[in-house]
DNA sequence: CTTGTCAGCAAAAGCGCTTTGGATCGGGTC
DNA sequence: GACCCGATCCAAAGCGCTTTTGCTGACAAG
């Protein structure tokens, strides 16, 4: 069923069942109800393409992931982002379309996107620093949001962070404060932002506590289990091994529990673990009483928002931009104590 | 950039650059040189918006990911089954798009899809028996594939499946084989058709080993680590309390060996674990060793064969059925050692 | 009885592409 | 020399929608 069959059922003429059909004010409201109720039985839906042909716009948001770091691993948190992005899209009557591409392919997905103009805008994930992508959004002129923020970058944006800077400081400061003091850090790939930020609020604490931190203590790498079991197995291994580890995704401080319970080390009394929780739906930190002290924020609320300033983007261009920084929350959990001897 | 500039950039018809660009055999390779290498200066991508209006489909794959079981809930293997999918349609010049539905909204977002225009094709995921989208997805005749099977449908269709049932069988073997005979289930929810062979594989070799199997011992559930957790908690409280547990994700798992963890049990020792392995990115069941014996079949894998799998049907819609039924591999690791006692 | 206004509707021109149905032209056939 | 033919290329008609423009008739104002 297209608008011209429809059209003929009714009587009319094609422009009175579209103007009808978008709430145009140019037909009368009795004509109106017909058009609603035959589009209705007829069980017409406007063919999005011909839409957008005409108008211009696809009514779809794009996310192009890269395989920037690794071939083969895809970041734990993409579910719940797309979840919560994907609700306010469709409440809104938007897409959402996924491009996968190679590790640098990431500024040509969004040329291609633009040139095509097969989506109205685009999340940004994991920005680095002086991210290479925001210049070219700007230059070819395609909505976009960022979440995190690009350190570098000069020309304003909109953004969504996490205040990630203070949330290592202050979990820092907590173990600090348990009187830990050989305390490692876990971390992301440190090109990323939020990875650089968590590392500057750790080093922070542990300046103002007065402690220097051992090299050795602090790595960076893929979030995954296996990252945090080997480096804490190896830290472990140590001549002053850690008595705290603060980790920035909840995965790899599961490896890094795994590489204590192998250790035969008990978490929270023989050593403690933070780390930061972005609330996956799947690993929740523990219903009742955390399991780990963890400094947390949804990632999933993050793509709602996030989704929500980009259409707020799209449908006023030349609106001021558009920033937030959340404040994580802190939790105490079962995975801290006081620094034993 | 459009066809028509290109074309007059050219000095040629629309007609012989779009023929030029399609690789019709109507133009000399002269001329098809000379508008391929304009199109490469000029950067020309068509517009795909006019390109399905004008061919009749999108070259866009639909997946519709449902909250069936929990609007929370994120499907932990969705990101890496995305990525498989991704990798094998960019390939084929497809893109994906994502609905995300309520609970029952699925077969009105196929209807939706199809009379829009919107999709060549669709993705089932999570098929559960008498799956009441698949005599949808006949009726209005959209192309799909379904990542699993659905028992209780007549009408063949295109699908991938892990022989879950084997999997299950053999993983209780094994763990009977070690000389537990309480072993408990923890599983997804048994609506779910993989969930119930699951269980089918488990009951099986439990009932050819002479076991009575304790109803208290099964469970099923959203597969989160807090389910693996509380359940495991729960089953270890009680009066004869199971030394083995055989796991239907590794999210899960976790939850087991939190429990086994705060009982002060020692895995793999005291208590057994086995578990089914997605082979999750991120959650890779140990570089060296294995962490957890498992059955395991990389979901991304599985994405993959689906993508090639739905092109081809969309390629070639009266192809008979094609079906593959992946076996599990069983890898042993140290989650799992003999009955003590 | 004009004139102006305005609500209500229709015709038609795109949007950017593919595809059908010619047109043109040089060369080979009889 | 008339005819056919393959090789190239072009004009124009859609695909299904929105939107500009213009028309018609009713009705109030002058």
């Amino acid at each position: 069923m297209n608008l011209k069959e429809l059209s003929q059922i009714l009587g009319l003429s094609q422009t009175t069942v579209s103007r009808a059909l978008n709430g145009y004010p140019e037909v009368s409201e009795a004509t109106r109800a017909r058009v609603v109720a035959a589009a209705e039985t007829h069980n017409y839906r406007p063919n999005p393409r011909a839409q957008g042909l005409a108008t211009g716009h696809s009514r779809c948001i794009g996310h192009v992931i890269s395989s920037k770091h690794s071939v083969e691993t895809v970041n734990p948190i993409f579910g719940d982002f797309m979840a919560g992005a994907g609700e306010t899209y469709a409440r809104h009557g938007y897409e959402m379309m996924l491009t996968r591409v190679d590790a640098d392919g990431e500024a040509d997905a969004y040329r291609n996107l633009k040139a095509r103009g097969a989506v109205d805008g685009v999340v940004v994930h994991a920005p680095c620093m002086d991210d290479a992508r925001l210049p070219v959004l700007h230059e070819i002129d395609l909505p976009f949001v960022v979440h995190g923020r690009a350190s570098g970058t000069n020309t304003p944006y909109d953004w969504l962070d996490v205040n990630n800077r203070r949330a290592f400081h202050d979990a820092a400061q907590y173990l600090l404060d348990l009187g830990h003091s050989r305390i490692a850090l876990i971390n992301g790939h440190e090109d990323m932002d939020f990875a650089m930020r968590r590392r500057t609020g750790f080093e922070d604490a542990m300046r103002a506590a007065g402690i220097e931190i051992d090299p050795e203590l602090m790595v960076a790498g893929e979030m995954t289990e296996g990252h945090g079991y080997r480096n804490a197995q190896r830290m472990l291994g140590h001549h002053a091994p850690p008595t705290a580890f603060l980790v920035s995704s909840i995965i790899s401080a599961l490896g890094v529990r795994r590489a204590l319970d192998a250790r035969g080390l008990r978490v929270g009394e023989d050593v403690s673990i933070a780390t930061f929780d972005d609330c996956i739906s799947y690993l929740q930190n523990g219903a009742d009483t955390p399991v780990f002290t963890a400094a947390r924020s949804s990632v999933r609320a993050a793509g709602a928002c996030l989704a929500e300033m980009l259409i707020d983007r799209i449908q006023n261009p030349s609106a001021p931009p558009a920033t937030r920084l959340w404040e994580a929350e802190f939790v105490v959990g079962a995975s801290t104590g006081p620094c034993p001897g």
